[in-house]
DNA sequence: TTTTATTTTGGGAACGTTTACAAATCATGG
DNA sequence: CCATGATTTGTAAACGTTCCCAAAATAAAA
């Protein structure tokens, strides 16, 4: 029913391979035929089939992000970035998810087995270390904000100890002292890594730890509300709350008001991620901000650089955050 | 480098034939030679090449959601909605962003000419009728919450026109008399019909229209603000505010709490989509509920049986939506 | 045993491209 | 006008599958 390059071919006088030719201007073509050509494909609405092209040629030039969810903003900049290094080489970026679900990422990652795409880029990841390391060993995978112990993949992110060490040592420096932490229960190394930088800031300014000043629940923002009501009933409740995540920040903000509480002066509340809904809450949340969109770019490149070398670097890259100061923290010194 | 049919077939001793119709169990084979198959599959770990199989069959059996924005949370349910209806049908959803661009939108739709998917579903769009016609003529297509006015396209979405009716209502029925909207400048249908629904209100109940009591700008929450302190600058400042996303209506309410207004009390603020944040906020955005999930689902149904039956239904359907009743609205009559 | 029906198998064309190679055309200079 | 070199073209194989068709193997019936 659609045209192909055959007929176009017919149509224009010439043969498949000066079709061809024009179509990718792989080699000089004579200005008289490449006339004939383009009116040719104009003329037949013809549009090239790629799945011929992409058999012969081995190769999509689409580049699979796995995304864990879509319910949160976060991933919306490192796609942005990861789109501007792909477009600017030619590949484009396709997004799938899976809703942190073990079964459904190893369905997407069937269509890295399969050819269908390139190469895939993990925004989190479900698989153990043995698994990626032997997909790594035959496909071009990479793993973005989110590290697995052991596993020689490329990987790109913040560093996660220092990044929640930043954040509870701002929360130390605005002289507080009772700190909590709500993190989840996941085993997921950036959840570890968070409270390993809490952990480190009580050893380093002599501050006691506290068993029930941490609360573990999941990414959901209900939990932040939860672990709100926790904290609170507490003979000695915490000053400050140092949250893995904005969402569950918001979720504790949330709670507070109801209690109300006023947030920034009564309860002093840090985030983690700067997600868009941090700004735009009331008041505004404190945080840690990540380079999304530069990780996004980085991880394609290197990527990239990987599927045209046709070795595998597996570096492991650490790009810096920042702390984003708004008013959900009250500072004692001031 | 990689294993192919070709491969697996010498290593069982058996034709490439026989290797395929135990990959599609497309017909009967002996247990032995599927044993034997099997074995040679595991042990060279091969896995098709979906490229060649695409090829021959014709088809991809992915489906493209092309989504303006990923800013904010709003297609995820839809999303979801989207990926069960075509997983039980042995689809995939693969989802790109276009960022609102004409041409990123045209890029991507390349991937349905190209033949790289089976069929795109378009979450918004900037095309013109004209273009969405010709594509719909030669490739499978459709529209997801929002239409396009005289194109003849599949499309499945709510009634804005009601749903913003149903909205405003709400408004005029809790007392409110002065009711300003804040909307887009952007001429896509879903606005514009938002805006009749309001209009539609004011004209039922008897209350004029006054032409400094709509504020546009865009989908950005900033504009909320915007917009907010624009209100509370006249004269005579409206009660109530329907806003024609929950984005703005956030944005509208984080101002008013700058301005020290009680929203709910002091301001009443309305929204539409029901997004996460709204019921995150503090306090709760009263919201008009879409159907995400069923829209998804329906869409993809709908899309399926037109790329089943190789003729185009070009359904316009339209589902129900709901009123979402929180505390950013004030009762006068209770 | 032979015939017939059934099940299981293999050969090879086809899908729509790209590209190596060879052939044809053209221009140039002697 | 011929030889040479440069440019432009076409032929055909290849990419990895699926599936039609016919052949082979097996089972059932006579």
């Amino acid at each position: 029913m659609n045209a192909t390059i055959k007929d176009v071919a017919k149509a224009a006088g010439v043969s498949v391979a000066t079709v061809s030719r024009v179509l990718n201007n792989s080699a000089t073509v004579s200005t008289a035929a490449t006339e004939q050509v383009n009116s040719a494909i104009k003329e037949l609405g013809y549009s090239p089939n790629f799945l011929g092209r992409n058999l012969r040629k081995c190769e999509t030039n689409i580049i699979l992000a796995v995304i864990p969810s879509t319910e949160h903003t976060f991933y919306s900049g490192i796609i942005k970035g990861m789109q501007a290094a792909a477009n600017e080489n030619g590949y484009d970026i396709l997004m799938s998810t899976t809703n942190s679900n073990l079964a459904a990422e190893m369905r997407m990652l069937k269509m890295v087995f399969n050819r269908t795409v390139d190469a895939a880029v993990l925004l989190g990841t479900q698989l153990d270390k043995e698994t990626l390391m032997d997909l790594n060993d035959k496909y071009n995978i990479a793993i973005c904000c989110e590290r697995v112990e052991g596993a020689d993949v490329l990987t790109v992110k913040v560093d996660d100890v220092d990044g929640a060490y930043t954040a509870v040592k701002h929360l130390a420096d605005c002289g507080h002292k009772k700190i909590a932490m709500i993190s989840t229960q996941g085993t997921a190394l950036s959840s570890v890594d968070r409270e390993k930088g809490y952990m480190n800031v009580l050893k380093d300014m002599g501050i006691k730890f506290k068993d029930e000043y941490i609360y573990r629940g999941s990414y959901d923002y209900t939990y932040g509300s939860l672990a709100m009501d926790y904290f609170m009933s507490l003979s000695d409740p915490p000053t400050a709350i140092f949250c893995i995540s904005d969402m569950i920040a918001v979720g504790a903000a949330k709670r507070a008001l109801e209690l109300e509480l006023n947030v920034g002066e009564d309860i002093s509340i840090c985030g983690f991620d700067n997600l868009p809904i941090s700004a735009m809450y009331t008041p505004g949340i404190t945080t840690i901000e990540q380079p999304c969109y530069e990780i996004g770019r980085t991880v394609i490149e290197e990527l990239l650089q990987n599927i045209q070398s046709g070795e595998k670097s597996n570096k492991q890259i650490m790009l810096n955050f920042s702390l984003v100061s708004r008013k959900s923290v009250k500072n004692f010194n001031k």
